[in-house]
DNA sequence: TTCCGTTCTGCACGTTTGTGCAAATTGCTT
DNA sequence: AAGCAATTTGCACAAACGTGCAGAACGGAA
C-alpha cells in the first residue's frame, strides 16, 4: 500500500504485460529479486491495476449462449465446468468467474445493489479489487430472522464488496419477512429505511442469486428459520416456484397476489425491472425452476450459469 | 481459425483466466495435452481474445506522466525502460508497450490513420489482433522518393495494421513529396487521390511518430532520399525543427510560409488537428526537439515514449 | 538508543509453463 | 482409395514462476 510499492508495482506490470519482458529481466532494472518482481505482479493484479478481460466476439459464442441469449433476451455467460463436478466445487469456480465478470461492470459513482446467500456470498469471497470513487453498495433486503439476527452474514458480504471497489456500504437492518404487512409499512415509513429505498431505486447495478423452491440444496430463505410452517404451506399453494432477494415468483413469471410478497423486505419485481445492469447468478441444476421464472418475470439482464444449468435450460426452452 | 478450435481456445481462456485453474486441470477436463492448452492459451491471447490491460489510476500516475500531461495536455503514456538502454532495444519496447495501448482504442467503423517510419514500423509489427468490423487503415502521407518507390515499406506496415484489425487497407500510391507543387494541386484532384484524402478526412484514429531534424539518428524521411540538397538547406533556414508525416513544423509549432509543405503529401497541422484521436508514438532522446514542436503545435492526444525521453522532455518544460 | 512486533526480502525448492521435435492427424488432390 | 502437404499433437526437456521459511529492514514505544 505505500506509495513507492504501488508505483513498482505499476512499472512492473507494464514491463510484464505489455512489454513481454520476463521477471527475471524485470528484477535486474528494478534491481531487486525475481520473487519480489513476482509478488508486486501478484499485488498489481489483486488491486486491479492489471485488469484482464475475455471478449467473446458474439458471432463465436457458442451454441448454448446463443440459445439462451435469444430465447430470453438476455446477456449470458455460460460458465466452462464439467458436468461431473461436485455442486460446492462448481459454486466456487461460477463465483470466481462471476466476480470478474462483474469487475469491469463497475464504474465511479455506481449505486450497487447486493443481494445475500450462498451465491452471492461465494461470488463476494472472490471478488477483485477496482478503485472506484463515489460508489454505493446497498443491500437488497433484509437479513434478519427469527432466530438470530442475519446481520453479520448479510453484512459480509456486503462489506467484501465495498472493499473491492472502494465503495460506501448502506445496510438495510431489518428482518428478511416481517411478521405484519403492517409493521412493513409504518418501517416504509422511516427516515433510515427511506435513505435505503431511496439508493435502491437509484440503483444502476443489482446483482442477486436465485432461489428454488425445489433445490436439493435448499437455500437459506427456505431452510434457515426465515419462513415458518403455515409461510411454506401458503407458498406451496400459490405455485411458487422460487424467489429473487425474498420476492417470490411462480413458474410463469408472475407475482401477483403471493400475499407473503407484502411481508417480503426486497424490492417489488416492478421495482427490480427499473434497474439498468442487473446481474444474476446460478450454480446448480436444481435451480432450475427458480431460474426459468426468474428469467420469465424479466428480473435480469445479465446472467452467469455453469454449463450443465445452461443446458437444461436449453432443452426446457426448446419445449416449452 | 477453425471454428471449433476458436471456441476450445475460448473456454480454455475462461477456465485459466476467469477461474485460476492450471492448464493442467484445464488440459484434464478438455481432455488433451497440457501443451495443447498451453498453445490455446497462446492463441486466445495472439487473437485478442484475451484482453490485458493496465489501469493506472490517475491520481497515482508517476510524478514524470502528471507533468507532461499538465503542461502539454495529452493523455501520456510513459514506457518504464533504463536510461542505458541502447536505442534499438528502446525503440522495441517502446514499440510493444505502444501497440498494446493502442488496440483497446480502437473499435469498430473506425477509420485509422497510419504514418510511416522507423517507429510505427516497429509499432507494427508488435500489434495484437483483435476483431473489428468496417475499419480502415488509410495511409497519411505519400511514401515514394527519388529512388525507389517506397511502396514496400510502407505498405508493409499498413498491411500489418489491416491484419491485427481486420480492416480495410488504402494506401497513397504518391511520392512522399512532389517535385513541384502544381503536380500535387493536379493530382489532388484526381479521383482515386481523393477518395483516399476523403477518408483522411474521415479519420477517428492518427498514428505517427516525429522526425526530428537534429536527431543522432536521422528519420527516414531526412537520410531516405527523399529530400536533396537545395531541400535540406531550405529547413535549415526556415527553423524547422521536425516533422509529423513528412509536414514539417519549428520549435514553437508554427508551420506557416515552410515552402516544402506546399510539396509534401501528409495531412496539414491543420486538418490533423480535427482528428478526435492522436497517437504520437516516441522512442529516443535525440527526437526530443522535433517532438517538443510537435507537442507545441497541439498534434497529438495522446503520447506514448520512453522514460528518458520523458524526462528530457520535463527538464526542458519546466524552463520555458 | 534499545527493544520488540511487523513487514519485506532473497533463497531454495517444487510447481507450472513454453517449445523443439517426431509422430499422428487432417484436408485436399488425384 | 491413395498419396501428399500442411497442420496439430504429445513428449521431454528447459525455462519461468510461486511460495514457505529464515533472516534483514523497518517503525514505533519505552
Amino acid at each position: 500500500m505505500p506509495r513507492s510499492r504501488h508505483s513498482e508495482a505499476l512499472r512492473a506490470a507494464q514491463m510484464y504485460y505489455l512489454q513481454d519482458l520476463t521477471m527475471d529481466a524485470i528484477a535486474r532494472e528494478l534491481r531487486t529479486s525475481r520473487s519480489t518482481v513476482s509478488r508486486l505482479l501478484s499485488s498489481a493484479r489483486e488491486s486491479g491495476l492489471v485488469q484482464i478481460q475475455i471478449r467473446s466476439p458474439l458471432d463465436s459464442a457458442p451454441e448454448l449462449e446463443r440459445m439462451i441469449r435469444s430465447h430470453y433476451g438476455v446477456d449470458v455467460h455460460v460458465v466452462p465446468v464439467l458436468d461431473t463436478l461436485n455442486e460446492a466445487e462448481t459454486l466456487d469456480r461460477v463465483a470466481t468467474q462471476a466476480a470478474r465478470t462483474i469487475g469491469p461492470l463497475v464504474d465511479s459513482n455506481a449505486i450497487i445493489g447486493v443481494a445475500w446467500g450462498a451465491t452471492i456470498s461465494a461470488v463476494s469471497r472472490h471478488l477483485t479489487r477496482k478503485i472506484t470513487h463515489g460508489s454505493t453498495i446497498v443491500q437488497l433486503n433484509g437479513a434478519g430472522n427469527m432466530q438470530t439476527t442475519g446481520i453479520t452474514y448479510a453484512s459480509d458480504i456486503m462489506r467484501r464488496f465495498g472493499i473491492a471497489y472502494g465503495a460506501r456500504v448502506e445496510q438495510f437492518p431489518v428482518p428478511a419477512f416481517f411478521d405484519h404487512a403492517s409493521t412493513k409499512t409504518a418501517m416504509w415509513n422511516e427516515r433510515s429505511v427511506q435513505r435505503v429505498l431511496d439508493l435502491q431505486a437509484r440503483m444502476s447495478i443489482a446483482i442477486f442469486g436465485v432461489g428454488s423452491v425445489h433445490s436439493d440444496y435448499p437455500s437459506h430463505v427456505y431452510a434457515g428459520g426465515y419462513l415458518d410452517e403455515s409461510d411454506l404451506n401458503l407458498l406451496a399453494s400459490s405455485e411458487v416456484v422460487g424467489d429473487v432477494a425474498t420476492v417470490f415468483f411462480r413458474a410463469d413469471g408472475s407475482s401477483d397476489g403471493i400475499t407473503l410478497n407484502e411481508r417480503s423486505t426486497g424490492p417489488s419485481h416492478e421495482q427490480l425491472r427499473q434497474v439498468r445492469r442487473r446481474i444474476c447468478v446460478v450454480s446448480g441444476a436444481s435451480k432450475i425452476n427458480g431460474l426459468r421464472g426468474a428469467l420469465e418475470a424479466g428480473l435480469a439482464t445479465d446472467l452467469i450459469l455453469d454449463e450443465a444449468t445452461a443446458k437444461q435450460l436449453v432443452s426446457f426452452g426448446s419445449a416449452p
